[in-house]
DNA sequence: AACATATGTGCATGTGTGTGCATGATTGCA
DNA sequence: TGCAATCATGCACACACATGCACATATGTT
């Protein structure tokens, strides 16, 4: 085996034990919680997908295929974009939804990069 | 362009449009909304990431580091169990539990695939 | 058997949030 | 200006769930 890949292999276990304190901080700064919490849901994540498929959208014309109420969607859809999760522009008293797939799909990459890292300490 | 790349990219920017059932179906398939939902919260994640650097404890030592209440730690590390998070193993009166790492990254790698084909339909 | 320790569980409480209705605010149109 | 359409929001209600206490259960010890 040669050296540099021995040292590698000891940085990849190098075994850490971490306090309450320090799992809290860690978490914090790689798993993006409210992110997930936001799209993590049966509505919401249905209405990424819809979007993403279905293209730029009115709310009244979303809400028409969903089954809550118009108000429920269009709380749901301003959750989504308060996270960067959905764009959204006013045309004249209509409000068109549509996904930002790439922040989605870049959470989640990133999400799964940090947690193999975080939890890859042997033992 | 070869003809084998411009059918690859058809198929990845096909456009389709997905109804209400059939995002509500398609999300089911391909993103594990439960396990997501029990592993992004503050208490279970950090829970995750503490065994993960910890190796195997009881219930009693992993409270003793943590705000919560014994019995709420029991609870959360059993709600993990379920969905396979954790590993746990009874020694006489005491239950050891340890992190199921291989399954949070996997879960969370298939969820980043996942989600970067769904929502590349293009448009 | 009697007691101590570790964990599970029933219960009450508080908090967050999803939901729909009613209403207000904004914009377009006649 | 008056009216209709679209969306936002205040409000009440329901429900899920996190929490801690008290107690039950299981196991070890004397």
């Amino acid at each position: 085996m040669h050296t540099h890949a021995r040292i590698m292999t000891m940085v990849m276990n190098m075994q850490t034990h971490y306090d309450f304190e320090q799992c809290q901080q860690l978490i914090d700064e790689r798993l993006d919680l409210p992110f997930f919490r936001a799209v993590v849901d049966p509505v919401r994540s249905n209405l990424i997908l819809f979007l993403a498929s279905n293209g730029e959208m009115t709310i009244g014309e979303i809400a028409e295929q969903f089954p809550q109420n118009r108000s429920v969607i269009s709380r749901h859809l301003d959750l989504l974009y308060r996270f960067d999760v959905v764009l959204r522009r006013k045309v004249g008293r209509e409000v068109y939804y549509k996904a930002n797939s790439k922040v989605v799909a870049t959470k989640f990459a990133e999400a799964a990069t940090n947690m193999e890292a975080l939890l890859s300490l042997s033992e």
